[in-house]
DNA sequence: GCCAGATGTTGTCATTGACAACTCCGCCCC
DNA sequence: GGGGCGGAGTTGTCAATGACAACATCTGGC
């Protein structure tokens, strides 16, 4: 036991979680987390070949856990799809904003960089999961007069940069209103903008109850 | 003039530039740039403290050229206040589109960590014109009802969203759309939404024309 | 012409990622 | 139950890098 750690694998991810959280990904070090768990330099390459696997497999696990909380919070908004588009939104803004140098980590651009068939996968299924909402919405009236490439790229674009605005405090900075919440689901409103579906659900967030889907 | 070099502040920085468009933030070394410009390793020291302060520099320069483009497009984009606005998102992602290395290096998290006090001047400079178009805008009509607050979040997530989603190659493969351009003008299109002002403009991108200014 | 400061250079150190060779440990199989 | 085999960890090493210090060289102003 002195010699085997036993879990060092899982250590390390969990570890490089912390690391990063408080330094960023560039204060993340193979030799830095082989030192915090007290094993040799080069034990880490038992695990991963190399720092871009370390990362890709962290990232993967990210995306995994961003996409389930953003079906999660679609199942709990109900049947109506913009309310179910709406709630990705919400659900992945809210990811970046309970972890921010997490989610900052999973934008970076050596992540993008990283060619890693699974990373890409899953990176693949986060877009197909905003896709699909958007492309429900739409069906649902709205936009209706949009491309649905472009609503896509739009909801895609607002979802990235609203996440990247409202997390950290480097942008928050600019913002006097300190209740970054509603200031998030201002501009959720801003991007869902009910007011442009042709079928206009009833004031507020209500939506039709699921009994009476079949009548409309 | 074998031993000065005479111009290696400007040759490191236009260097570097090259780097990032080819490699990214992450290839850039001072040690590489002062090989390519056939200095020794430590000459760009003299000119530059660390790399981080050159990083900075080079930031500052880009965004200085950003927000000039932004106001340049918003000049020749006439007098009508959501025009402007909408030309002020068009440059940014123009700019974006242009050089995409160059681009995401000044959002790259590194970038966004160095403390230069010049360079989140010009930071605070380019959120400032896009608040100030924001703003303008809504004075308009954009959106009477919007918090001017949650109308600028907005703004910038837009922003700053449609420029990472449609500059560079990472997300692009995921549209099928090969004419990147029209999907652009669509998104601006879907952020301005221009049916959301109480005086609606005449119908398709046009503007009143200079002369017509005093006489509305 | 000379000297002071700006500009470059050489030398060095600590850190890091990557790799190789070796060691230790547990477990499977006979 | 013991041999060996493979996974897990270790030590050692190398090249690249950023940072720094001490030294060399040029250049412009007096």
């Amino acid at each position: 036991m002195a010699y085997h750690h036993g879990n060092l694998k899982q250590a390390l991810l969990e570890r490089a979680a912390e690391v990063i959280a408080k330094s960023g990904l560039e204060g993340l070090s193979l030799r830095g987390l082989a030192r915090d768990l007290e094993v040799s330099h080069a034990a880490p390459r038992r695990h991963f070949p190399d720092r871009d696997a370390l990362i890709a497999s962290l990232a993967k696990e990210g995306f995994r856990r961003i996409v389930a909380a953003m079906n999660a919070e679609a199942e709990a908004a109900g049947p109506d799809p913009v309310a179910r588009y709406r709630a990705l939104g919400r659900a992945y803004v809210r990811f970046a904003r309970t972890d921010p140098a997490f989610f900052h980590a999973l934008n970076h651009p050596q992540v993008r960089r990283i060619s890693d068939a699974e990373l890409r996968d899953v990176e693949a299924e986060w877009f197909a999961t905003l896709r699909e909402g958007a492309a429900e919405a739409q069906r649902a009236g709205w936009h209706p007069e949009a491309r649905p490439e472009a609503l896509v790229a739009f909801s895609v674009a607002g979802a990235m940069g609203a996440a990247s605005l409202l997390s950290g405090e480097s942008w928050m900075s600019y913002f006097e209103d300190g209740d970054v919440e509603a200031l998030a689901d201002d501009v959720l409103d801003l991007i869902v903008d009910r007011t442009r579906t042709t079928m206009l659900a009833p004031p507020g967030e209500d939506v039709p109850a699921e009994d009476d889907r079949r009548a409309s």
